[in-house]
Formats: C-alpha cells, structure tokens, sequence
DNA sequence: ATGAAAGCGCTAACAT
DNA sequence: ATGTTAGCGCTTTCAT
C-alpha cells in the first residue's frame, strides 16, 4: 500500500494522474500530491518498463555514477575490478545505454540523414544502401525521408532532420524544388550537406553526380551509328539539372554529326508513371514519327517500349530505344533494353564519404564536386547493325 | 584577444583543447583552465556554430524558460504578446527545437524503427512507404535499419534502436534468425514490436501477414486446371513461415486434386539472385523435368523464366510459371508472369497501424493477428487454355 | 582510481 | 500569466 510521504497513513490516498511514467498521488488528509521516489517506483499500468541508468548501476554497486560512466568506456582510469562488476551488473540489470541523452550531452548525434524523392524504383535505394554501408562502418545510423517528390514535404523532413541533430545529410532533391532556404538552415547550423543526382547549384556544398553529359552524348551518338537519324528525346523535368545535362549531350550529339536539332522531338516527362506513359503516347503518335528515342531514365524508356510494342512497333528495326540507369528491368523486358549505366550504389558510397569527411573536419572542410563515369551498356532495343 | 577571467591578462593565455564544443584557454599565470562564459562565446573553429535554445530567446526578451516553452507549445497560460514577441524572437534566432532534449525528458523519441533484410526489390521498400505514411501523419519519424539478411547485422540493428529509444518496432526477420533475443529486449523493455511478412512464431506480439496457404493454393489449382500435371514448387529458406504455408498450399493443392507430391520436385532456395538461379537450372536440368513450376516469390520465378528461355523451353506451352507478389517486372517480361498478389502497401499500413495502437494503449494492449488477403493474377506465363 | 558537481536543452509541477 | 525548480540520462572537469 502507498503511505503518503508527510503523514505515512495508507488511507486518503487516491491516485491522481501520471507524472513522467510515473504514477502521482494525493494525500486528502494532507492534502498535497507526490510521486513515490527511489527507483522507478510504481508497478502501475505504465507503458515503458523503467529502463536501467548509470545510475541504478551505480546504486546496485555503491560507487558513483562517473565510475560506472568510465567503466563502460573502457577509460583508462579505471580498476579492472571495478570494471567487471560494472559489466555484470549492467548484464543483469538488462542495461541499455540511452543514445539520446549522451547525444545531447555531446551535441552530436552520429546519425546522418538522407532525403530522397521516392524509393520504389531501384535506382535510390540502391543508393541509400551504398551510403548506409559506409555509415555503418564508420558508427553512424541513418534516417531516411522520402519527399515523395513534393516540396512540403521535403521542407518538414529538412526540419525534422534539423530537429533531431543529425550530423549531417545526403540529399536528392524533389523535382519541383526551386526555393533552398530548408536546405540552407543546415548550412547556417554547420551541419554539412551533400547533394547527390540531383542537385542544388545554389549551394556551395559538395555534390556527387555522374556524368550525364558524357553518358546521354555516348548514348545518342550510338543510335546515329546505328543509322537513326530521327532521334527525338524525353527529358526530365526542367528544374533538374541532370535533365539540363542529358539534353545537352543529346544536342550536342546530333549537331556533332551533323543532324539538325528538332524541337518538337523533345518532350519534358516529370518522371511519373503516368507522364511516361503520355509522353510515350504523344511522341508516338506525333505527325512525324521519331525512329529512335533517348530517354531521360530506365522506367521512362519501359513505358516507352510497352506503348511502342502495343502499337506493333517493331524495336529496334523500326525505333530504337536507349535508356539511363540499367534498372534491372532492362535486362529482363524484350528486347532487353541499352542503357547508360550508372555506378549506383557508388553514388551513394562515395556521397557518404564525402560527408563523413566534412563532419570530421568541420569548417576546414571545403566542398569537392565528384562526377563518377558511366558506360554504354548496348543491348537489343537499339542495335540493328 | 582572450582575458583571463581571473587576472583579465592577455598574455599568458594558451588554447588548451576544446570542450563541449566551444574552446577552452589555460592562463600560464593564474595555473586554471576556463572556457568563455556567454553565448557560444568561441569563433574558433568548431564544427557546430551555437544552435539557439529557448534559453536564449529567454535572455534576449528577458523573460524565463518555462514562458517561452509555454509560447512555443500554444499553451493556454500565456499572454498573446509574449507568445508573438517569443515566436519573432524564435524566427530571429533562427531557432530549431531541440527533439533529443524532448525525447530524454519525456521518455518518448516518437520514431519508429523498422528492420527488413533488403530493400532492392520492390517488395520491402512498398511496404516501408506504406508505414511511412502512417507513421508521418501521425507525427513519428521512421528509422529504417536493413539487416542485409544477415543475424549478426539484425542483433547490431535492434540494439541500435533500441538504444535510440524508438517507441515501437516493425520488424521482418532475415532468413537465417533462429534466435529472438534482441527482439525479446524490446519486449522486456516494453517495447512494442509487430512482425510483417516475416514473422516470428516464438514472440507474443502483434503480426501483420498474407493469407500465404489460400494464395498458393489458389496458384498452384489454377496450374493444375491449365492442364499442368507435374508441378514443381521452387519454395523459400525452411526457417520461415511463409516458406512453410506456401509449401503447404501447393501441397494440398496437389492432393485436392489428386495429384502425387514428390519431394524431388520442391527445391529450396535461400532468395538470392544467385541461388534462384541455380534452383532453376537444377530444376530444369532434372531427369524429369517439370511441366510447371510455383515459385515462392516474383524474383525467383523471373529467374527461372530466364534460364527456361535459355533452354528454348516454351512458356507456358511446355511450362507454366507463377509467382508471388507482383512484382512491376512481372508484368514487362514476356510472357507475363502469372503471379499471386499480396496488397504490399497496406501490410505496412496495416502493420504501423497496429504498432501505434500498441504504443497508445500501454499494457492494455493485446496482441493481434492480421492476414491479409491475396489476388492471383493470371497472365501469360500459365495459360494456355 | 573514484566521487562530486555542472550542464546538455527541454518539460512540467509548483509557487507566485 | 509568469517564474522557479527539479530532473530526464549522460559525459566530463575538477577535486580528492
């Protein structure tokens, strides 16, 4: 029974209300209300089961906190007795270090953000497995945010990365994002950031990308050696630089043989499924028909192919399709699709380190642009030679 | 230049290493260390610039602590003019909450940690999303932790969470755990935690799964009304329950309709793309070979659909193949792939649902199990009626 | 080798 | 309506 604190009578007590987990009560006699002290105290309908502190193993052991705190760290200080008991009890007591109260102590919370604009494609997970690998490694967690590629949500995620003190960010940005004052809030908290595929040129951070360029002017100039002629292109959206990047390399591919450069042979897809499968169609169906067609991505080119084939278009003897990424699906749709590869668990790989090293080094640290290369992988949707 | 704080000298004054963040001088004269009191104070290099807490925004309106978190949280008690005068001084500072704080002082992170083996095929990213949603709307934050199908790299992933003190888990197990001790923690620390898709049969807590048995079967009677007699059943790792109650569905499947089981037409395959594609061509390259073949899950069956294609075997007139899952490359490759389709969003969905409910109600909560339920969904990779 | 005490940024009971 | 105070669990100086 509960004996109020003042009197120690055990009647004219009720229960009033929780306090930090804790079950609060109320002497009517004495008229205050009071939490029971000592460890975790109350066996009351409490949803967290008291976790063991330094603390408890301190008590348990009757020596201070700092010791246990130093045992636990393997401090050279440290009397080797002291430190097996330590170790024991914190066995026994199911001890459980609590990260968010040594991250606040420490103003670092080894964990590191990452925000991307969807994952369902292969392409960012694959990303975010090459960065996680590194992260691991060198003893950081990460949180992961998909934008979903809306602006709103990309800014709640920057602040609820901000929020919780990561260490630093990976971000790829939503295709609609064109205001950087969330992005920016990092910089001004000292918490590094890098870009990675689509990134920011506002910023004067370190950003990883491939290059575009060189793959889409390698992928264009491969159709014309296979005799297209009319090669039209489905871009990304337009705030994107690998969109800028990718165009240009077709362009300059075109006008490098001397093929004139159509406008109405571009078409701009916001990478949707949908918009694919419009972008398709239209293209498709335009008054001239393109005989070949560089697309912006691999799932772009996909919904390309299955318009094209419902239409009983013959690839690659009547078009010819290249693509960007080599998603797996390419190697398995008939016929397999040629894409411009990307080493993309390297992205994230390399993006990561990157980062890691400017939180080692802090304000010394000055960004590094890293632009990996791409390789033309040619398959059957475009070779007729 | 810097003064001692005692003899408010210049000279004598050395760095003596940084601490907390902000640098720490030594006066060679009075013989103590000392940091600069005020704010950050320190324009040394430090990786983090001062981040403004409510006890700035307190100082610089001159007010205390409690009013200005008062005015931070919409709480009644507060003047209207303080609260605006608070939020502009808020927006001044550039102020950013501080949620590890909140979380060490409530006992509560409000993030959610998820463990899955992978998350490269569609399947397990499908689901995250789906959680994520959930999650979003009502205010947790996701970490998401893969296990990489390894045990000692699940153990790593729970401790991590649970040293971050996430308030809930969603977790599908790796292929090869046998043993739930890190799982158990969570448990014994109060913890709620929801299996998915993966589940582990020795744990009392809430899971979220297919009706996996009715899907199998339904698959392996539609083989079998195609005209398909000798069916093989390309099955997942024994440790796992679906592998389990799918291998029963096509069993009973079998018996219904009065076929014999042969235990030389089951293979085994751990998932990988490596080890499908060796149970294909083991299969394939039988002394009898099969004339139809149930496969576990969409990857695998993609795999064996490509090593028969290599082997010029006709589907689905000399073979039929169905998968499991629906997976997007099921529906490009050709012939399509006949597949059971389990509702891959709403397992995450229902899962983070049920996780929330279990962090509301504390102990109250009992345990649930949720099955969900499956759709084939034939193509051309099995009929050929 | 160990302990005492301050403080990380925040919330909330209690007093005013 | 606001201030005071204690405390969440931990690290780290300083003193012993």
């Amino acid at each position: 029974m509960i004996k109020c604190i003042r009197c120690s009578h055990v009647h004219a007590i009720t229960k009033s209300g929780i306090v930090r987990g804790k079950q609060r009560y109320y002497c009517k006699d004495c008229n205050i209300h009071f939490t029971l002290p000592g460890e975790a105290a109350v066996e009351v309908r409490q949803q967290k089961k008291h976790m063991a502190t330094i603390v408890d193993i301190a008590k348990a052991l009757n020596i201070s906190k700092s010791t246990v705190s130093r045992a636990l760290h393997e401090h050279s200080d440290i009397n080797p007795q002291t430190r097996a008991a330590v170790l024991e009890m914190a066995r026994q007591l199911d001890y459980q270090p609590n990260l968010l109260a040594k991250s606040l102590v420490k103003s670092k919370s080894n964990t590191i953000g990452i925000i991307v604009p969807e994952f369902l494609t292969y392409f960012f997970p694959t990303i975010i497995m090459g960065a996680q690998q590194v992260a691991e490694q060198a003893g950081y967690n990460v949180i992961i945010c998909q934008s979903q590629e809306s602006f709103k949500t990309e800014v709640a995620n920057a602040s609820v990365l901000l929020a919780n003190r990561v260490d630093g960010v990976l971000i790829s940005m939503t295709r609609e994002t064109k205001n950087f004052e969330h992005f920016k809030a990092f910089e001004r908290h000292g918490i590094p950031v890098v870009f990675f595929n689509r990134i920011c040129d506002e910023m004067d951070t370190s950003k990883v990308l491939v290059n575009d360029y060189e793959g889409a002017l390698k992928a264009v100039e491969h159709l014309i050696e296979n005799g297209y002629r009319n090669i039209a292109h489905i871009g990304g959206p337009p705030a994107l630089r690998i969109t800028h990047n990718r165009l240009k390399g077709y362009r300059d591919a075109l006008e490098k043989h001397g093929l004139p450069f159509k406008k109405e042979l571009v078409v701009h897809c916001n990478l949707s499924k949908k918009d694919a499968i419009h972008c398709a169609e239209k293209l498709l169906n335009g008054k001239r028909r393109p005989d070949a067609v560089f697309c912006v991505n691999d799932p772009v080119a996909i919904q390309l192919m299955l318009a094209a084939k419902k239409m009983k278009i013959k690839i690659p003897s009547e078009m010819g399709i290249v693509g960007f990424s080599n998603d797996p699906i390419s190697e398995v749709i008939e016929p397999a699709l040629t894409t411009v590869q990307q080493p993309v668990a390297d992205i994230g790989r390399s993006a990561m380190h990157i980062l890691l090293d400017a939180i080692k080094e802090g304000d010394a640290y000055s960004p590094v642009l890293q632009s990996l290369e791409t390789t033309l992988i040619i398959r059957g949707s475009s070779s007729r030679k």
